[in-house]
RNA sequence: GCGCCCGUAGCUCAGCAGGAUAGAGCGACGGUUUCCUAAACCGUAGGUCAGAGGUUCAAAUCCUCUCGGGCGUACCA
């Protein structure tokens, strides 16, 4: 595990002090104590918590004990007012006033850069996501990897880290010679600029049903693709020719959802390289022949060979990600990669990542397959080949008509409806899919897409423009010049509470590459906050305690948008 | 067969680098709008955390096994 220097915790004054007071009258370890630190699960157990139960070595003692013990030290003073012990539990209160005015101008100050630190500062992270095929339909089963991949891109961002985003776009590989071969049986230009992928795709899905009458296709697809690598000038015109088109499609539903990549880098770029990855393979005594084909062994391992070239001496996916990861080591010098990938290729990438590690490679240590379950219909799997699927384009237009239907009803008299339904409704894909911890499989569900209530990205979106709302009516400067004291109410402090535990949740998010932390940070964030908005007045005939609640209010509104951002999800200001 | 993943309320899911009393949303039922956006809020009902062992002061969380579902398992990606 790596303990980074800058936590979430370090910048915080109160968890300093009561570091220093530890190690002061008590002789913890700083390092110790910071680790542990955390926040007790209700307001009335205190601000901090030192949990004693790590402590036992140390004291060798029971952890209840040591807490009790600790609480009779004189730890209190300067900010922190109240130390108590709770059984094994040491909580520790500090001065509501200062944490509250601390929080609040901190967010205040730092505005949009708020929750973001420099812990990968120096460090360059790659990751690879969306990665779909050409010549075929963007599905919705494409969405996970593009949402999840975009999303880990911005939260490793906003911790400092250089981020190189890499569509890793399957345009290499034998279903190219399928495709050429489908073309020039069935094919026509014409047709082709009519609706490019929609006809690649039909051929994509012809060729495999005439090719169960007919095995001879099979055949000419391996050597169309074999042709191919060779650089046959026609063929390849074919390819480019299918790959323009096919991008430009895809461009334009990343477009829709916001999202963007450093490169498009795919599967064909490596091409050329491929013969010097396979040749240091075979130097290093790896590569063998084994049933016609060039594999390396992994049976030690406990896993089928990785194959690296075909029977008729084609390369395969392995081989091209095998080569992949070593230019991307060479040009980026990274300190992680991530592979934002369907967990039915979990075997591949242990396979890749151990055949690098036998290279010498060390680094891959630093890879990971950041994979995901699959989405599903209700009674099986989706498949382009069986033509089973559903079209992301589609799935957005769907969620977009409804948010559309919703302002009709809501709120007719809203400017730019347009634009705030495609905010709206793209934003309620997007959090569906990102509100599901990734390993999960999922079914596709209208209903859920299409839900705009409840625990959905557009509550999330609605609570922001709800505070955009308060604010435009105050409709005056917000100022950090406030009688904190004045923020008295349960939900006030647990709101500041929540704010101060941002950052932490964009680390944790990052850590684990599960955006859902952030998803369900920001879920309770609204939770509070519209429980207090329903029982307290935020703008009233007080001026000084309007004045308070509204530099909270517009605190919140400040880390609802920012979250939202590092999602990838809009932040429309009316709805 | 073997490997990996998943199994928490009727449904969909949080909670999982062990930690204080298992939480939401949807659906159901009942409430809240002369008041800053009701895409909201409040209340009621609903649980042997699949099952059985084990490790530990402490297990939904870690380990083992069983059951159920998914995925993968040499020339697709």
């Amino acid at each position: 595990m790596v303990i980074n220097t800058e936590t979430h915790s370090s910048k915080n004054p109160f968890i300093s002090e009561i570091v220093r007071r530890l190690k002061e009258h008590a002789d913890i370890e700083a390092e110790v104590v910071k680790l542990l630190i955390d926040v007790p699960p209700n307001p009335g157990m205190g601000d901090y918590t030192l949990p004693c139960f790590a402590l036992k070595e140390i004291f060798q003692k029971n952890p209840t004990l040591i807490a009790k013990e600790l609480a009779s030290i004189p730890l209190a003073g300067g900010q922190i007012t109240r130390v108590e012990a709770h059984g094994p539990y040491l909580n520790f209160s500090v001065d509501k006033n200062i944490l509250t005015r601390w929080v609040l101008t901190t967010v205040f100050n730092e505005k949009d850069s708020y929750g973001r630190r420099t812990l990968g500062s120096g460090k360059t992270v790659i990751i690879d996501y969306s990665s779909p095929n050409i010549a075929k339909h963007l599905g919705v089963h494409h969405l996970r990897s593009a949402v999840i991949g975009s999303a880990l891109y911005r939260l490793h961002k906003a911790l400092g880290y250089r981020v190189i985003g890499i569509n890793h776009l399957g345009d290499w590989g034998t279903q190219f010679g399928q495709l050429i071969t489908a073309f020039r049986h069935w094919g026509s230009e014409d047709a082709l600029q009519h609706d490019p992928i929609g006809v690649l795709n039909s051929l994509y899905v012809k060729f495999h049903e005439e090719a169960e009458k007919d095995p001879s296709l099979e055949k000419e697809a391996r050597a169309a693709f074999k042709k191919l690598e060779e650089g046959d000038p026609e063929t390849r015109r074919l390819w480019k020719h299918f790959r323009e088109l096919s991008l430009k499609e895809f461009n334009k539903v990343y477009d829709a959802l916001g999202i963007k990549f450093d490169c498009y880098t795919g599967e064909s770029f490596y091409n050329e390289m491929l013969e010097g990855t396979v040749e240091s393979l075979k130097t290093a005594g790896l590569a063998t022949i084994s049933e016609e084909a060039l594999i390396v062994d992994l049976e030690k391992y406990d896993m089928p060979p990785c194959l690296l070239k075909k029977r008729d001496e084609a390369s395969l996916y392995a081989t091209r990600d095998i080569c992949a990861a070593e230019y991307r080591h060479k040009t980026y010098g990274f300190t992680r990669m991530l592979y934002v990938v369907g967990s039915e290729q979990k075997l591949h990438f242990r396979q890749v990542f151990k055949v690098l590690e036998l290279m010498g490679d060390d680094w891959v240590k630093n890879c990971a397959h950041v994979d995901f379950g699959l989405i599903k219909f209700k009674h099986g799997r989706m498949s382009t080949r069986k033509g089973q699927i559903i079209l992301l384009e589609e799935v957005l237009n769907e969620a977009v008509t409804r948010a559309h239907e919703i302002i009709e009803g809501k709120n007719p008299g809203l400017g730019n409806k347009d634009r705030v339904a495609t905010q709206v409704g793209v934003g309620a894909v997007i959090f569906t899919d990102l509100s599901t911890r990734r390993t999960k499989d999922v079914i596709f569900d209208w209903d859920a897409v299409l839900n705009f209530e409840g625990e959905t990205g557009p509550y999330v979106q609605y609570t922001h423009a709800r505070l955009c709302s308060v604010m435009r009516k105050y409709g005056r400067p917000v100022t950090t010049a406030v009688d904190y004291g004045l923020l008295k109410e349960e939900d006030e402090y647990l709101l500041i509470r929540k704010l101060e535990q941002f950052p932490k949740a964009i680390e944790g998010a990052a850590r684990s590459c599960e955006p859902v932390i952030m998803c369900n940070y920001l879920l309770e964030l609204c939770g509070i906050f519209n429980r207090y908005y329903n029982h307290h007045r935020i703008i009233s005939q007080d001026e000084a305690l309007t004045r308070a609640r509204i530099l909270l209010s517009d605190s919140v509104r400040q880390v609802l948008r920012n979250g939202l951002t590092l999602l990838g999800i809009q932040t429309p200001e009316e709805m």
